[in-house]
DNA sequence: CTGTTAGCGCTTTCAG
DNA sequence: CTGAAAGCGCTAACAG
């Protein structure tokens, strides 16, 4: 049941290396050994095994994707499926390997990086950026390994391929701003979180170029009682906010939502853009611009760049930034 | 900077063999040895490497995970996402890898599962069944290949596991019906698909359960088109439709809500269900009782039994039935 | 162009 | 208990 290409030396009534070298359309080989060669393997089905090839090549075959802690949790999920789908469709084409590295509830996401990397399973990682301490990052680089962010960290300058968060997040209050709200406030993620910090940067701009002067911004965590918390603070504070711009999407909506309507009651009239498309905003009390990420492309450019590095090639730059796509409401 | 099991045997004077031995727990080491190598190499952080034993063991110390077509598509994305966060879990728990097999949009699946296979990238799979030709299924059997199944496939007798469809579908449809409703319709999936059977025969149970005698079942792709006229038969063929129970959930919900609205006007008094549970189900305008299947049970099941069979012992039953939780609106 | 040989790093006999 | 040696399947030098 096991195929190898000793096999298909004998068959083929020649040494292993020239098989070797047949399959590997390396040069050396008599243009009619190859024909008999390739048709046999062919024709048998043959596939090297994996592990032998990775053992004397030191290169495993796989790259490997770097998950962030909460993506199993519900609508994150389908984000990161949406890259992951792309990035494995990129490695295939490379034939390459997709291993998924998806860190515990508890342990820290250094640790199955660091084993995977020192028993040599993957080649390169796509990292889910998030919050990536720089620690593990000088790790990766002192040890050399080939891997790419998706999104940044603040503290870390490397490959990463991102969404331009600032030019979508201002183009889209800016839409707000046209609709002629006044009162834009900006309810954001964690500051922590570089692309928060350049959500809201771009929030802050939109006002500046519609001339208003007025503006607020308060963070949470995307957990509900915070929602609730920074959202009293809002709205405390200014009873006359007319809109609100969400730096970022999913359920953290919903709960807005719900805060929302309890203190202010009726929705109408009041303005919402959000950074994240879901279709289900449609269905909301009120319209909701959005901007929609190139989920797929932003797998697919992870894993090119990738694997240019892992050929050795340079890439003549270190960021990837891609457009988000507004949809207005 | 490769540090293999060479320099440890040199370092602790010993050789190799007594090296693997005692990293291995294998008996044959004296204490003193065993105990002088594993301070060495937890001190030089020493992790063989992975090619290597797998070469050497014949094994690859992986297991795949088979995506089906349209994982990366919106909201299914983080159905799956749930499960691959929970069977990654598991997969390390028992120090195996997980790789992903999505097929190409055009490919069909069996390219992808067959080379990974052939080029022992893999110990065993789990596949999402959905709609896995029998063909391919038999190969696995035929090669010996450990896998199980998520979901079943008809004409395909393997381990799987699967969500009690029928009876969470009897259960919701049965509270319709305990709500007044007497003209229950249903709005079913693909009518290929084991689940979209299982499914209608529950709803159906649950009319008999009820004592209602008037049933409707039609079926559709979960496209819009397809979705319209669905819903177009079923109203055009009965004007008393009192509540519809769907067969799936995620935005197939949405566009069933606007064909609704646009042909009936008023939802209100309208009963709905659905298999299949999303937050913002509360968000829309009527209220939706709906069916949340074990994402992480479901995950974390297929993984151990598809290491039970790996490790050679011979589970007592080949099909794990989980049960759905009722959401009742 | 071709075959022989020597590893890649690990596990596993099997003498000592 | 210990270590030398063979071998997993493949690639890469190096003679011929």
């Amino acid at each position: 049941m096991k195929l190898t290409i000793n096999e298909i030396a004998e068959l083929a009534q020649v040494a292993k290396s020239t098989v070797s070298k047949a399959l590997n359309g390396q040069k050396g080989v008599s243009e009619e050994k190859r024909k008999l060669i390739l048709k046999l393997a062919e024709q048998l089905d043959y596939h090297p095994n994996a592990s032998a090839q990775a053992l004397a090549l030191n290169r495993s075959g796989s790259i490997g994707f770097v998950l962030p802690h909460q993506a199993g949790m519900s609508l994150s999920g389908a984000y990161w499926s949406a890259i992951i789908t792309a990035v494995a469709q990129e490695a295939r084409s490379h034939n390459y390997n997709l291993l998924i590295l998806s860190p515990g509830p508890d342990d820290d996401l250094a640790a199955p990086i660091d084993s995977v990397l020192k028993r040599r399973n993957v080649d390169g990682l796509i990292i889910g950026a998030e919050h990536l301490d720089s620690k593990a990052v000088s790790t990766l680089i002192l040890e050399e390994v080939p891997f790419v962010l998706i999104g940044r960290s603040p503290n870390v300058r490397h490959y990463s391929v991102d969404v331009d968060n600032e030019a979508a997040s201002r183009k889209i209050v800016s839409h707000l701003a046209s609709k002629g709200r006044r009162r834009i406030a900006c309810l954001a993620g964690p500051r922590e979180h570089s692309y928060t910090q350049e959500r809201v940067q771009g929030y802050l701009a939109a006002l500046r170029d519609a001339g208003l002067e007025w503006s607020a911004v308060e963070y949470s965590n995307y957990e509900l009682e915070e929602v609730t918390r920074a959202i009293g603070r809002l709205l405390g504070a200014h009873d006359d906010i007319d809109a609100l711009y969400m730096t970022a999407g999913g359920e953290f909506v919903l709960d807005a939502i719900d805060v929302l309507k309890a203190s202010k009651g009726d929705l109408s009239g009041f303005g919402m853009a959000v950074f994240d498309d879901y279709r289900f905003f449609d269905y909301l009390s009120i319209p909701i611009s959005r901007l929609r990420q190139p989920l797929s492309a932003i797998g697919t450019t992870s894993a090119s760049v990738l694997f240019e590095i892992m050929e050795g090639r340079k890439p003549d730059r270190l960021e990837w930034v891609l457009e988000a796509e507004t949809v207005l409401r």
